[in-house]
DNA sequence: TGGTACATGTAACATGTTACATGATTAG
DNA sequence: CTAATCATGTAACATGTTACATGTACCA
């Protein structure tokens, strides 16, 4: 209907809607597990977009299922919309650091504060990067357990970045100079 | 007045103001050059946070210079409302990379397609990891020719997570599997 | 039977984006 | 003289966040 460009949330919603009929809450659930890492959003967000979206005819509803489950599927012109989608430009990636404001500013920030502030999200990162091995860990032992040969080489590539950009974090916490992390 | 939290944008703006009065303008290309690399803002955003920042005391207009230049000067509930501000834990980064979207529904996505869309990625953090070594090799060169010691430790660490964060999105990508980097 | 997870949605607001309107000053 | 840059701002809209309201089903 409408050439309206699908902004990037919504067409993942889309693409989590190419393998079959979900509802909201499962998008959010999905979403949250599969994307979360890269992009975030919110279920107020994939409520709003699944209407706009069943508005413009991109997806359509099912029948309400126990708990009022309302489950949606993806139309033609929805699978239309996500192929148009991907064949845009992808826009670059935004980083938005607070901590990278907390340092630029440093000068202003009493050492001690600054330290602080650091050290604890020095551990953050750490933690994250651990989360992140261990699900690597537990892809692989699925995949062996399956019988599977290897991972699935499209969730493996977006883990591999969290990995290698944790990895990174962790060393320039660790290059940081002393009037940043502290004497 | 209001024990209003800061959201990190206007305390950025606070944060500049600390070194002097700016203007909107000024405050657009500061930052633009100082923090845009890991935090973005619109001259609209900047017009915007002034104009509610002096209507809540923590900065006030100057007088008009040429071309009806509007400097601000921070106020001394400003710098409490920055020192507030760094004092609060300062949040989680988010990363919104619609590229790892795209290579995450890579099944859906024609093969060529996907290809050349992260070739296309690809060049372009190159070409940022070598704007980066130019600017870190400049302010070398700036700080021998002007006799001084060392860089500025705070901006120096914000170029180094550039540095770094680029090197290590180019190892990702080196080392995609063919899947996704094309044959 | 009571708490937890499931499930849908709305409202209000904050933040971010894009486009436009207007004009002054400067450099070539 | 004229194009580029400087400079301020508004309007409209898109997106994202937070808080709330309502109720269902499962399981211990």
């Amino acid at each position: 209907m409408d050439p309206h460009r699908l902004n990037a949330t919504a067409a993942s919603l889309l693409g989590f809607l190419h393998d079959g009929p979900m509802t909201g809450w499962d998008l959010v659930v999905t979403a949250e597990r599969r994307i979360g890492d890269f992009w975030s959003l919110t279920q107020s967000q994939v409520y709003r977009e699944l209407a706009a979206m069943a508005a413009a005819g991109l997806v359509k509803a099912g029948e309400r299922g126990p708990r009022d489950r309302q489950p949606y599927i993806i139309t033609k012109a929805g699978r239309a919309a996500f192929a148009e989608w991907s064949r845009q430009e992808a826009g670059e990636e935004s980083i938005r650091f607070p901590l990278l404001l907390i340092v630029m500013f440093g000068r202003q920030i009493p050492s001690g504060r600054l330290a602080a502030v650091v050290a604890e999200h020095r551990r953050r990162h750490a933690e994250r990067l651990a989360s992140y091995e261990q699900e690597l860990a537990d892809a692989i032992a699925t995949a062996e357990a399956d019988g599977a040969g290897d991972l699935d080489p499209y969730p493996r590539a977006t883990l591999d970045f969290g990995l290698r950009y944790e990895r990174a974090v962790l060393d320039w916490f660790d290059a940081l100079p002393k009037e940043i992390r502290g004497a």
